[in-house]
DNA sequence: TCCTACATGTAACGAGTTACATGATTTC
DNA sequence: GAAATCATGTAACTCGTTACATGTAGGA
């Protein structure tokens, strides 16, 4: 369906214009690192320093636009998409790339633990189980908390999110009974 | 229960290692880069461009040795454990980190794709849904090679992947038939 | 003869994290 | 008065991919 021209911007360009263009309210650097933290975190990250040095970028290309608005002596840069960066937002979206990238130390380490004991590598599935609660946890105080905010596609993408750690919980408890059961 | 004092190598150093521990033969660089992409790859890949510096670096620590094996003008170097490996690689499985990394291009699309009409966000989905079927059946097929040569716990690896992947695919499912009802 | 697999390596680049630096405002 | 949060930014570093370079061996 979509063409595959290699994008000019990085993946964080595009998430900045991603949320902008979601956004009614215009929005600071630090808040779209909020809104990251609060949503795609668990499948894209973005830390303040990919996110501030690619919104000088994006404004200088104009396709983001960028007013000063302190509070007081706080410095608060706010962003508003332009319609050259829908326009690129879009083009970005019609590619075709699915490219899904993990690095998983957790399940790394369960995948050579055979050279520990058998009561070592019921402790390393068991501490990554835990870990998983933990992130699920936190995903899932998030889906409440934004619930009503947000739309259907981000409401559908945040399922996704608890059903992938969900499964990941369930492998856990399977194969610590099959390392039990030996 | 695992001390956390910051690994002295790489990650890709410890998937070297934790070849080299499991494989009865002594392996080449192009033999660890062929194990990675037949079974850690989908939760943790390694490039020619790491590998083959790494095992140099791991040669010189002395954590494994290298013979020169060639086959007539045919350059190859087999590479063993050593004790001291074993050593390291068992107090890098000892450690309690379990971060998991996703970058995932195609959920990223999905999560945006609110500013695309009902028709292209349905191609989207299944687009996503067809790159991770492509992925799934590279896995099984992977998986039915390897399931008598392989020991138990990455048998278990194994069917994470494929699990995983399984309900990546039902999602985008049940999110093509929610779009669809709308 | 040509293609595929075997085999090893380096260099350039891009992506991403972490630590650091600085300071204001609000809340307890 | 201290701590948390708001707010922006840079520099150093690590990690990883990709492209390039080079050549052999074996099978169609």
């Amino acid at each position: 369906m979509a063409q595959n021209a290699k994008p000019k911007y990085s993946n964080v360009a595009y998430v900045i214009l991603g949320f902008l263009a979601k956004s009614e309210e215009p929005l600071s650097g630090y808040d779209i690192k909020q809104w990251v933290d609060n949503s795609v975190r668990f499948f894209f990250a973005a830390s303040f320093g990919q996110i501030y040095p690619e919104l000088k970028k994006l404004e200088n290309a104009g396709l983001i636009e960028g007013v000063a608005n302190a509070t007081g002596g706080r410095a608060r840069t706010e962003y508003t998409i332009s319609k050259a960066g829908h326009d690129e937002l879009r083009a970005w979206l019609m590619q075709s790339e699915t490219r899904l990238e993990m690095r998983d130390q957790g399940i790394l380490r369960v995948f050579f633990s055979g050279d520990l004991g058998k009561a070592e590598r019921l402790a390393k599935l068991k501490e990554l189980r835990a870990a998983r609660v933990e992130s699920y946890e936190t995903l899932q105080a998030v889906h409440a908390m934004t619930r009503e905010t947000i739309s259907q596609m981000p409401e559908l993408v945040l399922d996704y999110g608890l059903g992938l750690h969900q499964y990941v919980i369930d492998w856990c408890d399977r194969a610590i009974k099959a390392v039990e059961d030996q």
